[in-house]
DNA sequence: TTGTCAACGGCACGTGCCGTGCCGCTACAG
DNA sequence: CTGTAGCGGCACGGCACGTGCCGTTGACAA
């Protein structure tokens, strides 16, 4: 197979993925349909049907593709700083159009389909989570954070009120918010003076 | 409306809800179809559009009718050992069936269903949060938490980590990873001597 | 140059469920 | 006794599913 075939094949799945999340934005992932998709792109459905096993594992390469969110840790020394400009971005990217609805329908497709939730996982959550455990161990070792204090429940507190709020109470999300939780955060895991 | 008329209306009610819980346990809340519920409880599918404008209204019913939890909080004085006993019992409910499977799959359908989302708020999740503030605030009034620990905060890192492991990474809720984070809360909370 | 072959767009099919009509029955209300 | 509301049953048009088949295209091999 020459490169010319990969690439023009390469073209139609980008194309797909991106068609892909026009419509959602447009119609939303629960009226979103493979023969929509098909149709819009000029594609047949065997086409997708070759590349996608599922509506959800098309949604989920076409969300995870288009963003590739970049929500790499800065690491300026100070942890409180770079934790928390770290989760205005997660803020910022989150509780707005277009990747907040986006993925907010992500997540909730993967309460119905193990797979969706498996991959999500390992190309997306575990490896944030890893990056943001290893951001907090950076600052363990240099005494900014209490030598026994659990770091990937650290990792769970930054990131679970966050989710809270975006998946279950479904209020804006907003930097006053993420700041309340950080300042809990901190009086915990600084060390006692 | 004679109360007889009354009561076997609501004893229709009930039996579609309990078929309904039923169905989305055996085949999953992604296969339940309305057709399917109707065939079941041997009821003209009116009658179920009658009562419930769709899938995800009726399934949101059916599982918080079921259940009413009852994830009530005691107060026995200790504020930590409360809160854990609370948080011990939210794991044994959500983390293996019935209620796991079915509550992560209305939290997914709230998710692409925003009258799903609102309901299951105002119904479950606020009165739950509500509570658990008054715990915390009874406890904050005896001096068992820092006077100026914000307390929507302290509920949102008891919720959040346990709703992340629930729905995002979905790994096996246990005790231990919930006293973990209740003892990094606590270390936080606590009044300093 | 010609033959081969894989991927493709287009079309059609059977299936399942949607949401909504209509029918005739039953049981209560007036 | 008559009217009426709720019901089960049935049928309908519509839509999307997932899967066949067909003819075309374009890159590669002989």
């Amino acid at each position: 197979m020459t490169d010319d075939r990969r690439t023009r094949a390469a073209d139609r799945t980008n194309a797909i993925m991106r068609t892909t999340l026009e419509l959602a934005q447009e119609i939303g992932y629960a009226k979103l349909s493979i023969e929509g998709v098909a149709a819009r792109s000029g594609v047949g459905k065997h086409t997708i049907y070759r590349r996608w096993p599922s509506k959800g594992a098309l949604f989920l390469d076409a969300v995870l593709t288009s963003g590739e969110p970049a929500l790499d840790y800065p690491d300026t020394g100070d942890i409180a700083a770079d934790l928390r400009q770290q989760i205005h971005a997660a803020v910022d990217l989150l509780g707005q159009p277009p990747l907040g609805p986006l993925y907010r329908a992500l997540i909730g497709e993967a309460q119905h389909d193990p797979m969706v939730a498996a991959a999500l996982n390992e190309r997306f959550i575990r490896p944030q989570a890893d990056r943001t455990v290893a951001r907090l161990r950076s600052a363990q070792q240099r005494g900014q954070i209490s030598p026994d204090f659990d770091l990937a429940v650290a990792m769970a507190i930054l990131s679970g009120p966050l989710y809270f709020q975006f998946l279950i109470t479904q209020e804006p999300l907003t930097h006053e918010y993420v700041d309340r939780v950080l300042t809990a955060l901190l009086v915990g895991m600084t060390p006692r003076t």
